[in-house]
DNA sequence: TAAGCAGCCGCAAATATTTGCAAAAGAGTT
DNA sequence: AACTCTTTTGCAAATATTTGCGGCTGCTTA
């Protein structure tokens, strides 16, 4: 899955592919990582400094509906990463360090199952995360260690 | 569970009650269901006309943080109900037409135990949300009924 | 490649949320 | 009731995010 993949797709579901949209997308997908909407904000303006901070919001939006990049809340804060269709995963973020750490899929399948089945209800969980607190982060008596 | 027994739980863990803090308790338990954070400021302004917005959302963040309020996400905003301690529960929440619907904590149970002893993560599911569409808003194709 | 148009962008203003600070208020002590 | 210490509050400013609008541009069609 290449950036021009990624292009393809996009194209493919009629988005125009503006320079300030391969802006963001090559900040994102540079970042090595999730990214909060201010480093990308900063990156595209090293190549672009008239890009505004809304064109920002408005195209991580839009890329997160497309399915492009996958949405991380840290903190009260949302961050962004490339979507990787080969290795789908959830996040679960420790609310004392603040460290993200994947989930593969299979740990909310059954959950999944359960709520489609018993409620009819279809959960949303490609930008799923489940914050608390991470074993670095815990003492051995259960204590947050830092907070 | 009464107020006053909320409010002895909260003496209990040293916080001091005040006017306004005693408003904000009402609004949310008067609101009948969950409500936005402008809707309690509104009450507790019909009572107090010099309350402040910011106090509001302070005082929020520290009911949630002592249990006495369970936050649910809805669209992009939070909203806040009285914590109940006799049927504690989750919440579904549909992207479409924005209904808020209660989850037994059973359904959870696995998915904790799991990040518990796999990963010695502590899950926060006191104030988990999930999203998705309902069963009113899914067509027999699976199309979104509404947007 | 010129023209048309729907969709996008930058700008500015609106809205939502958080934070620093000095004054005011709660709780305990004398 | 006066005093002290700590926490809370209202205000204002900072920050974060969204939105309306007029001009601009990517994409399609001829």
């Amino acid at each position: 899955m290449t950036l021009a993949d990624i292009l393809d797709q996009l194209r493919g579901k009629g988005v125009r592919l503006t320079p300030q949209r391969l802006l963001i997308l090559n900040a994102v997908s540079q970042g090595g990582g999730h990214m909060g909407v201010d480093e990308v904000f900063r990156k595209a303006k090293e190549s672009y400094p008239y890009i505004d901070i809304a064109t920002v919001y408005r195209t991580l939006h839009l890329f997160r509906r497309m399915g492009v990049v996958t949405e991380v809340a840290i903190g009260d804060r949302l961050h962004f990463e490339i979507t990787d269709p080969e290795a789908p995963h959830h996040h679960m973020v420790c609310r004392a360090c603040g460290g993200a750490y994947d989930l593969a899929p299979d740990y909310l399948d059954e959950f999944r199952n359960t709520l489609t089945s018993e409620f009819n209800f279809e959960p949303d969980l490609d930008n799923f995360t489940v914050t608390g607190i991470c074993s670095n982060c815990i003492t051995p008596t259960g204590n947050v260690f830092k907070e």
